[in-house]
DNA sequence: TTGGAATGTCAACAAGGCTGACATATGATG
DNA sequence: CATCATATGTCAGCCTTGTTGACATTCCAA
């Protein structure tokens, strides 16, 4: 695909040229959000010793008490001793409780605890202020449009399950 | 901010109700699309022993060809230490080409070679396909506000290069 | 001439990915 | 019951990419 190419949405009455020029200006745009996006967690896990795969772990934790092993490696998209390495350490400090399965033994199903707790809310505070901050400079249809274009950005199966916990959840 | 709080967005006839829920989801929505936005790239390179981090210097370089290295190292926001490690395989490839500066000696200047604009197209073309397909299932009024809401999400430092870099360009 | 800025480089280290191999406990099935 | 598959944990080793600190070089500018 040569440069100058172009690339036409017809949407209702509008009908946007997508030069790749706009289409590059949405890469970085979405490059450097991302970074901020992680500023503020990042900061408060540096003080802890703790990185991002520390707050992932924990938020979908959060999000989905009592989730296995197994299903937290598919959705953080990385291995089993990856995701052991952080579990581990969660463990230990008492951030994070493992109980084994009651109908399957084999499983361990996974509790935040309330210091877990404790630290999910300072991380998702951050957070979500800053997302609370972008959404009201944006205003709400774009908030609707940024929704939008971020699912089509998915891969198949990461909307699936990003579909199943927005929906599962309240 | 405890869960359950409320913030209200007011925006010409509209007024959206933002619950904690609603801003978990779009930092969820966030971090999946981030895995997609990146998948395609990442596939490629992994055949050539080159990571996310060869891919941004790329990628800016040809955005700005004959940028500085301290130029380079605030979009990136890297270390010297770190950059400079990939830019010396890059060289040592032959995919980038470093020019001492004319009027400042000190300063390198960098420009992609013609095998580096070869790799910059086929990572650039991949991660495109994948933004204007995202656009396309969206529709043009959501693509406008994905835009506005990233803006928005950038640390101000980020938005003010992010929009020089857009305006500059062509 | 001297100080500071821009750059490069070396060493050491850490986080957090990965693979491969292996152990254990348990469920499921013939 | 025996066997195979599944879920998990763990050890060892490797890679990328980030970090700090130290130091050399080059060269502009006061």
């Amino acid at each position: 695909m040569a440069d100058g190419r172009m690339a036409q949405i017809y949407g209702g009455e509008n009908l946007l040229f997508l030069t790749d020029e706009q289409l590059r200006q949405g890469i970085e745009a979405m490059f450097f959000a991302y970074r901020g996006f992680t500023a503020d967690p990042d900061r408060i896990l540096a003080d802890l010793a703790y990185g991002r795969a520390h707050h992932r772990a924990i938020h979908f934790i959060n999000r989905a008490p009592g989730t296995t092993v197994n299903n937290l490696l598919a959705l953080l998209g990385v291995t089993k001793q990856s995701l052991n390495r952080v579990l581990r350490a969660l463990i230990a400090d008492g951030l994070v409780e493992s109980r084994v399965g009651t109908s399957d033994k084999r499983e361990r199903h996974l509790y935040l605890t309330d210091a877990g707790r404790a630290l999910e809310s300072r991380l998702s505070d951050a957070q979500r202020a800053r997302m609370r901050s972008a959404y009201r400079d944006a205003g709400p249809e774009a908030v609707a449009g940024f929704r939008q274009v971020l699912e089509a950005m998915m891969d198949a199966d990461m909307r699936r399950a990003y579909v199943r916990m927005r929906d599962g959840a309240a």
